[in-house]
DNA sequence: TTTCCAATTGCAAATAGTTTGCAAATAGCC
DNA sequence: GGCTATTTGCAAACTATTTGCAATTGGAAA
């Protein structure tokens, strides 16, 4: 248990703090959920089901299981959701109070991928938000390129 | 023929060019094809792959074969594919010369998509490619809210 | 620490989106 | 009009994800 609390800074303090949150919710601290987020905790990337899964020890926990524990986790604003275009969706852990939004820089060729700390500009956002009339805007945005192994 | 040149900017002389386009690759410019590329001029956000497919007259045309047609169009520049999280593929139609680049905002309700001018600024996904050592560097941004309608 | 029940899980089947093999149909060059 | 490579329809396969339901289980209450 002690061991997520090394793990990438975003991701500190999320592993203690998970039984207690779940708790307030009245759900249960189950063995597929601890394992899952003790994966999620190991990487500081998103992770795609199917490696969330093939991860688990002795896969001993349902596929739909995962995806309902990830459902649920999300709603709960333990980890956040991702699509990189290609293949399904990429999940990653947050820390209490984070509400994960950031960007990657995804490797097309070996799916590597680098957590970026850049952001689309506020004031432009709000530019175009009030241009069209549109209310509670945010973005998605993710980078593509080759990495400096597979050039 | 002569209405999509009336379509939106963009799309202007799309099609006069496409059967030429075709011809180039030795491909040939069929009815399921020609019907897509109408269905696609009328409309200047992308459309979704069922709503080309329910678009199309007496839908005398085969899913599979949208799809086949939407990939070589993809293939040969003359459509963009975009992605907005939920649900499939979107499609847009490009003039030629044109690479598609540019962005939506997208209303989380009702589904309605604006075409944005702005982008993400170049000297910053230039830092960015650097620092990591990546090459080749694009992104994909999209905005999501609520619009004036729906709010 | 046992009981009890709502929450959770496994399993199998359903759903959504997309792709593919193959024989029949067809666009466009001659 | 004929010929052939390209395209199409159809059905089946595939990938990602969701759902119904009966069996299981975490954890609050007794």
């Amino acid at each position: 248990m002690k061991s997520l609390r090394h793990s990438h800074p975003r991701l500190a303090r999320r592993f203690p703090d998970s039984a207690e949150q779940l708790r307030r919710k009245s759900r249960k601290l189950t063995g597929p959920r601890l394992a899952i987020l003790k994966i999620l905790g190991r990487e500081s990337h998103p992770l795609s089901v199917r490696e969330i899964f093939h991860a688990l020890p002795s896969k001993d926990c349902d596929l739909a299981t995962v995806y309902r524990s990830l459902h649920l986790m999300e709603q709960m604003g333990m980890v956040k959701r991702f699509h990189f275009g290609k293949g399904g969706a990429r999940f990653e852990l947050l820390a209490e109070g984070d509400d994960g939004h950031h960007h990657h820089l995804v490797c097309t060729q070996c799916s590597q991928i680098v957590e970026i700390e850049e952001c689309f500009p506020r004031s432009l956002q709000s530019k175009i938000a009030a241009r069209n009339g549109f209310k509670a805007v945010t973005h998605k945005l993710e980078f593509f390129g080759v990495c400096p192994r597979c050039q």
